[in-house]
DNA sequence: TAGACGTGGCT
DNA sequence: TAGCCAAGTCT
């Protein structure tokens, strides 16, 4: 009780304002909450901007080609998080005549939702008591109680879903919930928590204890795997070139590149153009030039992509059907569109 | 269920 | 710098 009211006294004094604080428009909140899904505020925010002015209705967004949903989405990452999103507000549109569902366990059967965007949707906009439970709620917690349960692991997940539940404000679930993260994310911080000036410091175990930088525990770490890129930046004397979209499973699912060849090192041109891949995708009549010297090392959670882009000049070519003027419509990875703006620099 | 999935900021 | 972290979810 002290625990949560402390909060929210705080939350009262210390909130941000932002523009989804001033809705409970359970579609606004839907877009904040996935735009936010492991994302900082600062880097969501033009996003959640944009995407409300081109689509003010869930109407709007099922009726957009998943392209242009992706495009909009470029640069904000876990793509797999604008795919869903926009296969759900389809469903909402054709299956709930567009009204948002309205109960947690509704709302956690749609694609891209889980428990923690189930629990915020829930409680922002239809007041239900579902705790959220997302890494600044694991930090508060973990700390304030000097609880060592790993956070990732299947028994600290549902230790401390059960303890934040046991904490919520009945009365006020929304505001409990954005207090308990906001609280985390300004003043509980992972680094350099601002203890001096906490309003729970008089009870908090691990300032007691000094666990501070112990807490949370989390277990196990990434391991990141080496891939070796190798683009072919197809130019033809009429402008053209080649992109094809990524399918099936891994990375950058639905966006957009130019043609890969994949090796287990980086390669130089001679390797490059006898290899099998090579002569089967280009004829022979090519210039084929490095654009960049230096290896481009791209850094996903759990990859180092080390990319060549290699410019193919081609009289014509059957193949490349994309106009370079219309080549800033399609949505490609930040490590392509980094690419198109270098070369875009070069070339002017 | 552990691992995959992006990008950028901070130390 | 290399590693951690950020309003998680899916398979």
């Amino acid at each position: 009780m002290k625990f949560s009211n402390t909060l929210i006294y705080w939350y009262l004094q210390n909130n941000r304002t932002l523009p989804w604080r001033k809705t409970k428009n359970p579609y606004f909140i839907w877009l904040s909450e996935i735009m936010l899904q492991q994302t900082r505020v600062a880097q969501g925010l033009s996003y959640y901007l944009k995407f409300t002015s081109t689509f003010p209705t869930v109407f709007d967004l099922a009726k957009a080609d998943e392209s242009t949903v992706l495009k909009m989405w470029q640069g904000l990452g876990y793509y797999s998080r604008a795919r869903n999103l926009h296969f759900s507000s389809k469903q909402i549109v054709n299956e709930f005549k567009g009204e948002f569902p309205s109960t947690y366990k509704e709302i956690i059967k749609l694609k891209g939702i889980g428990d923690y965007t189930a629990s915020a949707i829930a409680s922002i906009c239809f007041n239900e008591p579902t705790a959220v439970v997302d890494g600044n709620v694991y930090r508060v917690l973990s700390r304030y109680f000097g609880i060592k349960t790993p956070i990732n692991s299947s028994q600290g997940i549902k230790e401390f879903k059960a303890l934040a539940q046991s904490l919520i404000d009945n009365t006020q679930p929304g505001t409990f919930n954005q207090a308990i993260m906001d609280f985390g994310a300004l003043h509980c911080k992972p680094q350099n928590p601002l203890c001096e000036t906490c309003p729970l410091s008089d009870s908090c175990v691990a300032l007691e204890k000094k666990l501070i930088k112990e807490l949370p525990v989390k277990e196990k770490k990434i391991k990141v795997r080496k891939r070796y890129f190798n683009f072919l930046v197809v130019k033809t004397d009429d402008d053209k070139t080649i992109l094809s979209e990524r399918k099936g499973k891994g990375i950058w699912q639905g966006l957009y590149q130019f043609p890969l060849i994949e090796t287990d090192r980086n390669i130089n041109k001679d390797e490059l153009i006898s290899s099998e891949e090579f002569i089967n995708s280009f004829p022979n009549k090519t210039s084929i030039s490095l654009f960049n010297e230096k290896e481009i090392i791209h850094k996903l959670s759990h990859q180092h992509l080390h990319t060549h882009f290699w410019i193919v000049e081609i009289k014509s070519f059957a193949e490349a059907t994309v106009n370079w003027n219309t080549i800033n419509t399609f949505p490609v990875p930040v490590l392509i569109a980094n690419f198109l703006e270098k070369l875009n620099f070069k070339s002017n």
